[in-house]
DNA sequence: GACTAACCGAGACGGTACGTCCCGTCTTAAG
DNA sequence: CTTAAGACGGGACGTACCGTCTCGGTTAGTC
C-alpha cells in the first residue's frame, strides 16, 4: 500500500498552513484503539477527537465520515502482504493464498471488516471507496492464480474466473458475516478440493 | 411463516388488556413504508411511531430494536415462496431455484436485506435472530437440491453440500453487498455450469 | 408577579407526561448562579444544563433562547415590590420611588439587566418580551406618580408624562449602561429638584 | 475626526513592511457592508476577512475585537458633523441640535449603535472605548448649549447640566434601545418645551 | 356490571452524538 | 516582516434520537 491516505479529501492547492501529520497519526491511532476497545458501533467522532487530543473539525476536514477514518486506520494496521504465491499448481497456490487470507480474519481484523461492510450498506459513497480499496484489491490476487491455472488447463475454459472468485470469497464473507460456520483451515481444504475438480 | 411475530417478546401472562393488533399492523406498515422511502439508515423508532400514530413505548413493548421491527416487516412483505423445485436433474433444479432467488433482490427487497446485514454486524443479538430467520431458512432449500443431486450421483461425494451452499449464496451476497457485478440471469447460468461440473 | 413563567412556551394541550417542575426550578437556579459567577456572557445553555443536571433539550423545549431563561431567572430573583408610594406630594413620591429603584441596580441586578439590554439589541423577539416584561411594568409606577402630580397641579399640563418618564428612566439607563457617572442618591435628589420645577 | 483609526494598536516600530492601508480600508468596508446586510450579530471576524480578501491575522493584528472593527467602521460612516448651533436662545439651539441628532438614528445608523451598546454591555474594555469615543463626544455639544443657556439665565442655576444631558440623551437612548415610542420631531419639540421650563 | 391490570397515545425526561460555526493562535509560502 | 491562506485545539451551538418514565384514558378479561 503505497499511498497510506486512502480516503483523505483532496488537500488544498497551495497556500496556508499545512496538514499536521502528528494529528493525522494521532487520529488513526485513536480510531484503531477505540475500535479494539469498544467495537465499531462504539467508535464516535467525538471519542476519536477526545482521545487523539484533536478538534472534531480536524477530523471532518480530512475524512467524510467515521467509517472513512476507521477504514484508513484499518488499512494502516493491515500491512497487507497480499502474497500471490506461484507454486506451479493450482492446488498449492490456492491452499497458500486462502489459508493466509482466511486465518487473519479470526481476531480483531474480522470484526473491523464486519463493521466496514455494515457501513458500506448504509452509506453509498463509502461503499464505493470500500469496494475499490478493500474488495477489488483482494480479488485481484485470486484472479491471477485462477488465470494462470486456466492457461495450464487446470481449470476449464468454461469457468468464468470472476464468478469463481465471487464464489470463493463469497463463502468467506458468508461465514464471516453470518457466523453460521467456522472460517478455518478445514474449510480451505474442502474448497480447494471443490475447485480443483473444475478442470 | 406461521407465527407472524418473529421477535415479539413473551406476551403478558394473565389478565388485562391484550395486544392491540391494529397498532401492531400499523407499526409494521409504517416501518415498511419508511424503509422504502428513506432507506434503512433513515428508519427510526420515533419515525415509525409518528407515522403509525402509536406511542414509542408500544414499539419497545413488543420489539427489542429497530432492526427487529424492520425484520418482521420484511418477512411479512416477502411472502417467501421458497419453491424447492424437484425436476429430476440438478441443472434444472438449480436454474429454477436460483433464478427465483436472485431476481427478487433487484429492487427494494435487496436494499432491505442489505440494511439487515448491516445491522447484524453491529448488534450481536440481532445477528442471531437474522441468521436463524433469514439465512438458515434460505439455505435449507438449496441444501435439499444438492443432497438429492448427490444421491443421484450428479454431485461428487467429495463435495460438502454445506460448503457448496456457502459458495453459491456467498457469490450472491458478494454481489448484493458490494455491487461490483450484476446479480442477473447470466450469472445464474454461469454458476449452474460450474456446479454441474462437480460430478 | 402572578405567572412566574414569563417566557415559557405554551404548554402542550392535553396528553403526555407533564412538565417536571423540579427541572424547571433547577434550570432557573443554575442560570442565576452562573450569572453571578461568570457573568452574562459566560452563561451558556450547556453550562446551565450541566449544572442543573438536565438535558439541553429540556431547556430548548421551554425557552426559546439563553436570554429568555436568564430573564425568567432574574424576574424570579427580583421579587420586585414596585412600591407606588402615595405621600401626597410629587417631591416625596419621586424621592421614594426613585431611591428604591436606583439603588437596587448597584449590584448583580444591574449587571444582569445590562446583559438583557444587550440581548434585546441582538434578538428582536427577545426585545419585545423584555420591553413588555421589564420596561413597561417599571414605567407604569412612575407614570402613576406623575399623573397624580399633574392633577394636583404640581406638574404643568404642558408636560407629557410619558416623555418625562423616558427622561427620568433614560438618565438611569444611561448611567447604568455607559457607566460615565454614578447611579446614587445624589443623582436622585438632583433629578427630583429638576422635575419639581416643571409646575 | 482627525485620526481615522480609533482603536488601532500601536503600529510596528521600525523595520519590515508597514501596515497595508489597502487591507485596512477593505476590512472597514467589508465590516460596514456585513453590518447592514446581516446585522451586528451576524458580523464575524471570519466573515469580514473573507469578504475583504484578507487573512484573519491581519484583522487581529490591528484591532482587539470584532466590536472595535465595527466601531471604527461606523465612525467612518458617520461623518459626524456635531454642529453646535449658537442661535442665541436655548430653545432654537436645542431644537436644531436635537433634531439633527435624532433623525439620523432612524435608519442603519441606529441599528449599528444598538449593536455597539450591546457589545459594550458584554465587553468591559470595549465599553470604555465606546463611551469615550461615542458617548462623551456627543454629550460635549449638548453640555455647551446648556452652559451657555445657564449663563444667559435661561436655565436655573439649580440644574446640573450633566444630569440634564443624561435625561435628554437618556430619553433618546431609551426609545432607541427599547423601541416603545418613536424617535421623531414631535418628541424633540416636546422635550424642548420641558427643558425651557427650567429657568 | 364492576373491577382492575395491562395496554395505549402522547410526549417530557436525562443523555449521547451529531455536524457546523466561529473563536483566537499558529504555520506556511509568496512578496 | 507582512500578507493571504488556511489548519489547528477548542467551545458552544441547536437538532435528532435514544430508551425510560409519567400521564390520563381505554379495553378486555375475571370476579
Amino acid at each position: 500500500m503505497k499511498n497510506n491516505s486512502i480516503r483523505s479529501k483532496a488537500p488544498a492547492i497551495s497556500t496556508g498552513r499545512r496538514r499536521n501529520d502528528r494529528s493525522h497519526q494521532a487520529i488513526l491511532k485513536a480510531a484503531m484503539e477505540l475500535l479494539t476497545e469498544v467495537g465499531y458501533r462504539g467508535v464516535t467522532i467525538e471519542g476519536i477527537a477526545a482521545r487523539a487530543g484533536v478538534g472534531k473539525q480536524t477530523i471532518y476536514r480530512w475524512w467524510p465520515s467515521r467509517a472513512a477514518v476507521v477504514m484508513e486506520a484499518s488499512v494502516r494496521a493491515a500491512a497487507d502482504s497480499a502474497p500471490d504465491p506461484d507454486t506451479g499448481t493450482l492446488e498449492t497456490d490456492l491452499q497458500k493464498f486462502l489459508a493466509g487470507s482466511f486465518v487473519s480474519l479470526q481476531g480483531t481484523a474480522g470484526q473491523v471488516l464486519r463493521g466496514m461492510v455494515a457501513e458500506a450498506q448504509l452509506d453509498a459513497e463509502f461503499r464505493t471507496q470500500f469496494v475499490e480499496t478493500f474488495i477489488m484489491t483482494r480479488r485481484a490476487g485470486l484472479v491471477q492464480i485462477l488465470r494462470r491455472a486456466r492457461k495450464r488447463k487446470e481449470l476449464s475454459q468454461d469457468v468464468d474466473p470472476e464468478l469463481l472468485v465471487d464464489m470463493i470469497y463469497g463463502a468467506k464473507w458468508s461465514r464471516l458475516l453470518f457466523g453460521h460456520a467456522p472460517l478455518d483451515i478445514h474449510m480451505v481444504s474442502q474448497m480447494v478440493r471443490i475447485i480443483t475438480k473444475l478442470r
